[in-house]
RNA sequence: UCCCGGGUCGUCUAAUGGUAGGACUGCGGUUUUUGGUGCCGCCUGUAGGGGUUCGAAUCCUCUCCCGGGAGCCA
């Protein structure tokens, strides 16, 4: 069951638009495809998946198990100069991470070999030949927009010379750049992506899975479509970009059927394109991505500051959460711009129902209790989870000395500051009021250490004579505080672009779009408990143990 | 310039010919053993002009604006 949230999936009772879900269910009413819905999910095997990926996975993994279909995990490997099995693997795990599990992953590279006899058919029945014309010439015959382009002198050569020729191609007697196979349709075509496009290309790099055993690979367009219809896809979600390709995809679908003797044995496949997830904050342009981790601006592709899935999992996001997100934003052809705000509402709303919350100190300031029993250690007990009762309590130590948050005390407070200062009486969580008697400073006027006096009489903070404090606050016992490393999320972007520090390496970025990546502090801190779990921590919204 | 998409609060999204609603953001209030959470309230919208209709965000029409498209990338 991919949809089994309830708290985070009913913010609105109506279900987000989702043209594609109607447009699915219409197919199911009229009988299209026998009531058969089957989906794909194809990343190209060349770098990580990023959060809008994230989304492009929700909406076909997620539509096919709504209508209890099935979608393929297939990565579309056309491209060995670019493509790494290292890359196949991440993606598979990032994946099962949020949530959607794939045993076994399919390649348009298992489909090679019957392309290239669909591609045969083709060159036999007139409808592709072989142009040995270099790129630049290609192109610019393709002509523009508004102008008619011009048809390549080896358009008209005979079927028998381009079979042979594509053999050549395949056999790997021809040089990369030499030749390629181009569909014969319409150079003067108002649909630029049917002028002729190229369906083969000589290629002789070492494919990431069928090494050295082709010296042909096919373009997205000549593999998309069929390898859709090879798997029985009924259903091929894709972004908008692609919109002027459908003709294509459908073109080449319809060429093969109509040439092959047996057809195709499938439904033909229908393409239909929706807006990509944008998100503000956030770059998912994989060339940035890349650069930032090549000049070490990050850590890796895993660095909890990068908008990749995994960078997300390390940030501490729960996949539930960033899976509601994808569920009401919605799926529309609407060219959109999510706030990142929304999706930190989303995390917040799941965290804030499941995290066990623990204290911790970032920036430590001693307090020292004037009246405390020496040497006395007691046991507090504190709530794990206020929104669930069910999480229980735990014990943690207090003595006489202990940290508080360096902004939790001032000497001389402002107007509204209702947390310790000289005179004033707070509650420590889950311990004891206590009231600030003095404080000791360095040479420089800086607050070292805040003496109070604890009442005995408000363990666990409450007063038996029902006196009330403006504030309370969290704290860790200096004896038996533990140190960790804690990844922080003050603000979940940042404000600008980097400054010198960083922001040589970032130039092509535009200095205005306040994109970047995720404020993000790994610190040193002093908590209740030991490192391993993602917790919800006051004010800042939330870390999660490094 | 040609083709294809798309325009509803600041943002995303409902309303498919019948009260323009929700969420996020922001602001204010309230509750609270963390200034968090919760709850309540406020703010702001149908790109524009014509037309059809008792009635239009919705249908027709013209205009404007935004996005995508001329890789041997996907």
């Amino acid at each position: 069951m991919v949809n089994s949230e309830t708290a985070n999936a009913s913010r609105d009772e109506r279900a987000a638009a989702n043209f594609v879900r109607d447009l699915v269910a219409a197919d199911n009413e009229a009988g299209t495809f026998g009531g058969r819905v089957q989906t794909r999910f194809p990343p190209e095997p060349n770098g990580f998946l990023h959060v809008g990926h994230g989304k492009a996975i929700s909406v076909d993994f997620g539509l096919a198990a709504e209508f209890d279909g099935v979608c393929n995990l297939r990565f579309d490997d056309t491209n060995p100069d670019t493509e790494e099995t290292e890359y196949v693997d991440a993606i598979v795990d990032d994946l099962a991470w949020l949530g959607y599990a794939v045993e076994r992953p399919l390649f348009a590279s298992d489909y090679f070999q019957q392309l290239h006899d669909w591609a045969v058919l083709l060159i036999d029945h007139g409808f592709a030949y072989v142009d040995e014309q270099d790129g630049d010439t290609i192109s610019a015959q393709r002509g523009g927009y508004g102008r008619p382009g011009v048809e390549s002198p080896f358009r008209e050569r005979p079927i028998e010379e381009s079979r042979a020729l594509f053999a050549g191609m395949v056999a790997g007697e021809v040089d990369e750049g030499a030749m390629v196979l181009r569909a014969k349709i319409d150079m003067q075509h108002e649909n630029m992506q049917l002028r002729d496009p190229i369906m083969y290309r000589v290629r002789h790099a070492s494919h990431h899975r069928t090494g050295d055993t082709w010296h042909v690979y096919p373009t997205y367009d000549w593999a998309h479509g069929q390898s859709d219809a090879i798997e029985g896809v009924t259903h091929s979600l894709c972004t908008l970009e692609f919109q002027d390709n459908r003709a294509l995809y459908d073109w080449y679908l319809d060429t093969i059927r109509a040439v092959s003797p047996d057809g195709l044995p499938f439904d033909q496949p229908r393409q239909t394109e929706f807006a990509r997830l944008e998100l503000t904050h956030t770059i998912t342009s994989k060339r940035k991505l890349k650069q930032l981790v090549d000049d070490g601006t990050v850590d890796g592709w895993d660095d909890p500051r990068m908008p990749t899935l995994r960078g997300l999992r390390r940030r501490g996001y729960p996949p539930e959460a960033i899976r509601a997100f994808f569920d009401f934003i919605g799926v529309a052809k609407t060219n959109s711009r999510n706030e990142i705000e929304l999706l930190e509402s989303f995390v917040r709303r799941h965290l804030n129902a499941v995290s066990l919350r623990r204290m911790a100190v970032l920036r430590p300031l001693e307090v020292v209790i004037t009246n405390w029993p020496e040497r006395q250690v007691e046991e507090m007990e504190l709530v794990n989870n206020p929104e669930n009762e069910a999480d229980g309590t735990r014990l943690v130590p207090f003595t006489g000395r202990f940290w508080i948050e360096h902004d939790d005390f001032r000497a001389e407070p402002p107007p509204k500051y209702y947390r310790l200062t000289p005179g004033r009486e707070v509650r420590l969580r889950g311990a004891y009021f206590v009231t600030c008697t003095g404080f000791e400073t360095d040479d420089d006027g800086a607050v070292t250490r805040v003496l109070v006096e604890y009442d005995s009489e408000t363990k666990g903070g409450n007063a038996p004579d029902g006196r009330r404090v403006k504030s309370t606050m969290h704290w860790v016992s200096a004896e038996h505080a533990v140190d960790a490393r804690v990844a922080l999320y003050e603000r979940l972007f940042t404000t600008e672009v980097p400054g010198s520090e960083t922001g040589e390496v970032l130039d092509d970025l535009d200095p205005n779009s306040r994109e970047l990546l995720t404020e993000c502090k790994v610190e040193g801190a002093l908590v209740d408990t030991p490192p391993g779990t993602v917790v919800q921590f006051e004010r800042l919204g939330y870390f999660a143990h490094d």
